[in-house]
RNA sequence: AGGGCUAUCGCCAAGCGGUAAGGCACAGCACUUUGACUGCUGCAUUCGCUGGUUCGAAUCCAGCUAGCCCUG
């Protein structure tokens, strides 16, 4: 009896290399491009996207020539409360979301799974550089990719392990070159489609508009730049335009460089301080999610990423008594940003991670 | 309205008779799952204004204007 698996299209290279390669090691695939964000109107969303017209297109037209089923299933509901909803809600109380981490924990391996098993699938699959194993404890936990430039871990730490045991990650075996070959020796359509950037409902980067439309009134206006000690430097436009660590834009001519040391919501203040001002040695984080292992007891040293693309730096970490995790690093680390995530690794292994507070 | 000082890019600031440094800000591009960081490129034919001296002035001289300080 084969095992049958929906792979989530986003009309991409990855995901459709991904439903290739799980046809070709025998399963039963069915394809299936999740209707995240654009509306009913069937206006713009280009390219770049992960829930537009074209990634419909594309990933149908890949699923023809792979011969596998293919659906498109609406979770805009899902998508927009929570992940729209929990993105404009954080930039609004001044701190910096990671909205694909809650995306992928709540939209792709929980509404898309749940929906997948009720048409008796027996797992989930995406195109994510990442690869999933059972440990040794007994564990289910995110390995890194064989290439570590397209490392996607990061926005994978918070799954569940009833998700993860549920799981396939079949590009994680490839580097992104390996990927593309195979997309043109399987025939698929869309192997020259270049990366998707920007994050995917916000198209244009227009973040400003989108809390504007989304949030109204409720949007911070303009308040104070200030120093540390009190001192008044000028005006902000808002405390959601800015994030920790944040240099342009600022407009304040101090004759060096300064960035955003910390945001202050209550206060409606920005403080502004130099590049040494911005580095820490110890984080907090809450909402933690073990990994590769149920707990933390005694303090234990990781590396940890403290936001994507951070190379990662070690730390000690230590489980507080109410559940939240200090982090102390060897070395500082630059600009700890509350609201992104911090994630520990346990060699090639996510061991968990949690969010960053202020 | 007596005396002194200062006026150079949005901000700060070099320059001191030989044909406008630099920093910050800003813009564009690259990178990017932080509107982040970082990198690259660009950014005063012109030095408060008007004359004068000089082969040549932002640099010297005169007047005017503006701001600051002191004395009334």
């Amino acid at each position: 009896m084969k095992k049958k698996v929906i792979v989530g299209m986003s009309g991409g290279v990855d995901s459709s290399v991904a439903a290739y390669l799980l046809k070709e090691q025998g399963y039963d695939v069915i394809g299936v491009t999740m209707r995240l964000w654009q509306d009913d109107t069937g206006t713009s969303q280009e390219e770049g996207s992960c829930c537009g017209l074209s990634a419909v297109d594309d990933a149908r037209r890949v699923a023809d020539v792979l011969e596998i089923p293919y659906y498109v299933m609406n979770f805009r509901e899902e998508f927009k409360g929570n992940v729209v909803d929990y993105f404009v809600e954080e930039y609004l109380h001044g701190r910096t979301p990671n909205p694909c981490i809650a995306c992928n924990r709540y939209v792709k391996w929980e509404a898309l799974l749940r929906r997948g098993l009720e048409i008796g699938a027996d797992y989930i699959a995406t195109g994510h550089y990442a690869r999933i194993d059972r440990l040794d404890n007994g564990r289910y936990a995110v390995r890194n990719s064989v290439t570590t430039a397209k490392d996607q871990t990061y926005a994978l730490y918070n799954l569940t392990q009833e998700q993860l045991s549920r799981t396939l990650m079949p590009v994680g075996e490839y580097t992104k070159e390996q990927i593309r070959e195979l997309a043109v020796r399987a025939g698929l359509p869309v192997a020259d489609k270049p990366d998707s950037q920007e994050i995917c409902f916000v198209p244009d980067g227009d973040y400003a508009g989108l809390i504007d439309r989304l949030a109204g009134d409720r949007v911070p206006g303009p308040g104070d730049f200030v120093t540390t000690d009190g001192r008044v430097l000028g005006r902000h436009k808002g405390i959601s335009h800015y994030t920790i660590g944040q240099r342009r834009g600022l407009e304040l001519p101090m004759g060096e460089r300064v960035f955003v040391k910390e945001i202050r919501p209550e206060q409606n203040q920005v403080v502004i301080g130099t590049n040494a001002d911005i580095f820490t040695t110890e984080v907090f984080c809450k909402d933690v999610n073990y990994m590769s292992v149920s707990d933390i007891t005694e303090p234990v040293r990781a590396l940890a990423k403290i936001r994507y693309n951070h190379k990662g730096d070690y730390c000690t970490v230590e489980k507080l008594s109410d559940g939240r995790l200090k982090c102390t690093f060897e070395k500082p680390v630059r600009a700890a940003t509350p609201g992104q995530a911090l994630v520990l690794y346990d060699g090639e292994y996510v061991m968990g991670g949690g969010v960053i507070l202020g």
